[in-house]
DNA sequence: AGGTATTCACATGAAACTATTCTCTGAGTTAGG
DNA sequence: TAACTCAGAGAATAGTTTCATGTGAATACCTGT
């Protein structure tokens, strides 16, 4: 008892890295983007007709994720809405993510979605869809207004429910009387197009934008403005912030990892005890990074997701590589003593292709000729990462042994 | 030896089914006038 | 008679099962030399 007040008041007492450690969360929005200007000039004047209350063409950005997409967007949105507000225009604008899950990411949650953002509430469970649209429609049409729509990350919401949403949202303003509507897409997917109904892909992408990646020097200065407001001065070595962004820009170019990196090597760096920001501290909040994301989507994962995923980690025991058989076997043993159900080796077979887009598992098709065609799949994480991994499923799962 | 056919043990696809969650509707019930 | 309750019908969705079809190369089986 003694020890964990003495933890709190060291805790107290040691002083903070941080100034103000929000400016490092994905959630915050600078003031001034650095070096898409550019770009924002260029959705500003694309977009800009909409305060004359006419309809701008549809916009289409693309660009890897990190690269500034979603902010620049909206920060053109947010001071388009200012004006328009201060000049009295029937303006809305209205930002959806489709990744979202449990929110946007089938076709009647985006329409329950949007119909929300106009003040509709619309259960998430019970109505046919072509209701939810007429119910949209209406709200559309209740005065004349320009609504500007953004779909962000729009290729996740075609990948798993088709162009037809995006079909009938491009249709919609031939339907609306009062109201015109201009989508804006925004997609990590370079060749998102390719694969869009040609009837779609036109309509929408009447004006195309592209963002590159951020190359190390823009990386550096982004990390370093950042840096300045969020931790106190001298706080941070020296090199810490050229190497995370020249790791960074080699990596992904991805600036909004960039900066948690940042973060967490201030965060570990602190309740180490340690003076300043080091080098080694970077390294460590990489390893750290990649292992609670590895992690805690091993543990997001339902109950049947991780029985198997505990199965090949026992067979992962014994040996380095193995098949989906002898996964199945020791599976549907583990289901017996749990008391779940056990799945078919169909099922099976797709919750293993799944561990492996997660990067979980390594499984590779191949072909043992005679001795049939199988997956072979082996573990792909460091060992104590394993061990960890395992205790923690154990404890999700309930085994006692 | 060289060529062809088989065969294994799954992979992959499509469609149908199930359980859950939620709304809407209308019949039956209740309480107050 | 108005307000309330409650069961049943209908929808959307995620997770599965069922059925059907595909597949790559090690082996088995020929065939002609």
């Amino acid at each position: 008892m003694a020890q964990i007040n003495n933890f709190f008041e060291n805790y107290l007492k040691q002083e903070s890295f941080f100034v103000n450690r929000e400016i490092l969360l994905p959630s915050y929005v600078p003031e001034e983007i650095l070096y898409r200007e550019e770009q924002m000039r260029e959705i500003a004047n694309i977009l800009a007709p909409a305060l004359r209350v006419e309809k701008p063409s549809n916009l289409f950005v693309y660009g890897k994720t990190g690269t500034g997409k979603t902010i620049s967007v909206r920060y053109v949105l947010h001071s388009m809405s200012k004006v328009a507000a201060q000049n009295n225009l029937p303006l809305k604008c209205v930002y959806i993510n489709c990744k979202l899950k449990r929110v946007a990411d089938t076709e009647y949650r985006l329409i329950a979605q949007l119909s929300k953002e106009f003040g509709q509430e619309i259960p998430s469970t019970g109505l046919p869809t072509d209701e939810v649209y007429n119910i949209f429609y209406k709200l559309l049409d209740q005065h004349k207004q320009i609504v500007l729509l953004v779909l962000d990350e729009i290729d996740q919401l075609t990948k798993k429910i088709g162009d037809e949403v995006l079909y009938n949202l491009t249709r919609i303003n031939t339907e609306l009387q009062k109201s015109q509507i201009c989508l804006i897409g925004i997609s990590n997917n370079l060749v998102f197009a390719e694969n869009l109904d040609p009837r779609v892909k036109s309509s929408l992408s009447e004006e195309e934008l592209i963002f590159s990646a951020y190359n190390a020097t823009h990386l550096q200065e982004i990390l370093r403005k950042r840096a300045e407001k969020a931790f106190k001065e001298g706080t941070i070595q020296e090199g810490v912030i050229e190497k995370c962004a020249a790791y960074s820009a080699r990596e992904h170019g991805d600036a909004r990892r960039a900066i948690d990196l940042l973060r967490i090597a201030g965060e570990i760096a602190e309740r180490s005890g340690s003076s300043t920001v080091k080098i080694s501290h970077l390294d460590e909040a990489e390893k750290k990074i990649e292992s609670d994301k590895i992690i805690s989507s091993a543990i997001n994962q339902p109950k049947q997701f991780q029985s198997v995923l505990y199965a090949t980690l026992l067979i992962a025991l014994q040996k380095k590589n193995f098949f989906t058989g002898e996964i199945y076997e020791v599976y549907s043993n583990l289901c017996r003593q749990t008391k779940l159900n056990v799945l078919t080796q169909r099922r099976i077979s797709d919750v293993l292709a799944e561990l492996d887009m997660l990067g979980i598992i390594n499984a590779k098709i191949i072909s043992k000729g005679r001795y049939g065609r199988t997956r072979d799949i082996s573990i792909s994480l460091e060992e104590n990462l394993v061990i960890k991994m395992r205790e923690l499923l154990e404890k999700s799962l309930q085994l006692s042994s």
